[in-house]
DNA sequence: GTCTATATGTGGATAGAC
DNA sequence: GTCTATCCACATATAGAC
């Protein structure tokens, strides 16, 4: 039995190694989507940003779409953390620190807002595993608006459109510019008024 | 002399088939898409629908960009023809009548409102003369906006925000649904009580 | 004049040599 | 594990049949 294995244990090793490697053609997958837009990803010039042929990418990504999956589910995580512990001082202010963190991310890497956000790709969809941090991160904006007592399903899909609005806005007319960002506390307040003057809506029970 | 033109003056008649070839050669594109969505046109694909080659169908238009680009014509055009003659009763009405009109014909029709509001086609940029018809749509949303008293320039991107969030909502999360067209109505009068809550902003002059 | 046949270049993807 | 060679689908361009 003696050499059957002539390597005990370093497959933590080559894992290891593995995963530095998706990494990096992670990141060179990036800089092409944000230099040349979403759309513009060749295998061909990704495999070559970290020296390789393209052929050797399907050793690392069983094709395109799992590099866009990859892609996805980290720009899923960095919004999650993007929204992560926001002081509750009043509650405006956290929904306003919210919309302002929200508006920030999205704004910062069009490529990545086009790919977490619109559906453009032709064929991909995001995996289950991808798409899960992104709702985790829905949850986590209805939970802060439950905290300031706004349950009505209504409203949160008012706040979601209100936020999405300004950032596409944003995006589509004035990319860079801060045109739409001016909005955001004037939409907050603004948002606020009509919550506070509409009844708090019965949970159940039609009319 | 005699002879040397042909043809007197059958330019007109074919120049009528042509244009009404490249009209069939459109339809189908528009067909294509809808189906299967807007990056899924292929021209081989389309060439068959109209019973033609692929090469044929550069007889009719100069690139692939350039049938994207008559689609975007034709569907600016339909998206300001929506938006016209909107009676004005009183203030509010025509903004809400104007946000019922502007949601139905974005949401109508995913593939078009992707080929005009978002720019996810890559290297397509629509043409001066395409873009203009959408300006104009704008320009006549602006004008109604000023009949309303409303003429201040955050205002007026507010609306466009409030409107373009809905829709985008609307399309992402719940397509052919109505969980976002039902809060356009809730959605006016929010904005229509923040215009009136703050003062009309001096049109010149910081401070 | 209109379309077909054909050719080129660029994608993603696979098989098999080393 | 990476390469070369190759395949297939696609947009595109040109030559020539009818």
């Amino acid at each position: 039995m003696l050499g059957d294995r002539p390597n005990p244990a370093p497959t933590d090793r080559r894992a290891a190694r593995r995963e530095a490697t998706k990494a990096e053609i992670l990141d060179a997958a990036w800089s092409i989507v944000r230099e040349n837009g979403l759309g513009a990803l060749a295998l061909r010039d990704l495999a070559a940003r970290v020296g390789m042929r393209a052929p050797s990418l399907y050793q690392y990504f069983a094709s395109k779409y799992a590099i866009y999956d990859a892609m996805f589910a980290q720009g899923a995580r960095a919004g999650l953390e993007a929204m992560r512990e926001i002081p509750i001082d009043d509650p405006g202010a956290a929904l306003r620190e919210g919309a302002h963190r929200f508006f920030e991310f999205a704004t910062s890497d069009p490529a990545r807002a086009q790919l977490l956000f619109q559906r453009t790709i032709p064929g991909f969809v995001p995996s289950p595993e991808a798409y899960a941090t992104a709702v985790e991160t829905l949850e986590l904006t209805r939970a802060r608006l439950a905290a300031v007592g706004i349950t009505d399903p209504d409203a949160t899909d008012l706040w979601t459109a209100l936020v999405s609005g300004l950032v596409n806005q944003q995006l589509a007319n004035d990319p860079g510019g801060t045109r739409w960002a001016r909005l955001i506390d004037r939409t907050v307040t603004m948002y606020l008024a009509d919550v506070a003057s509409l009844p708090p809506a019965p949970t159940k029970g039609k009319k």
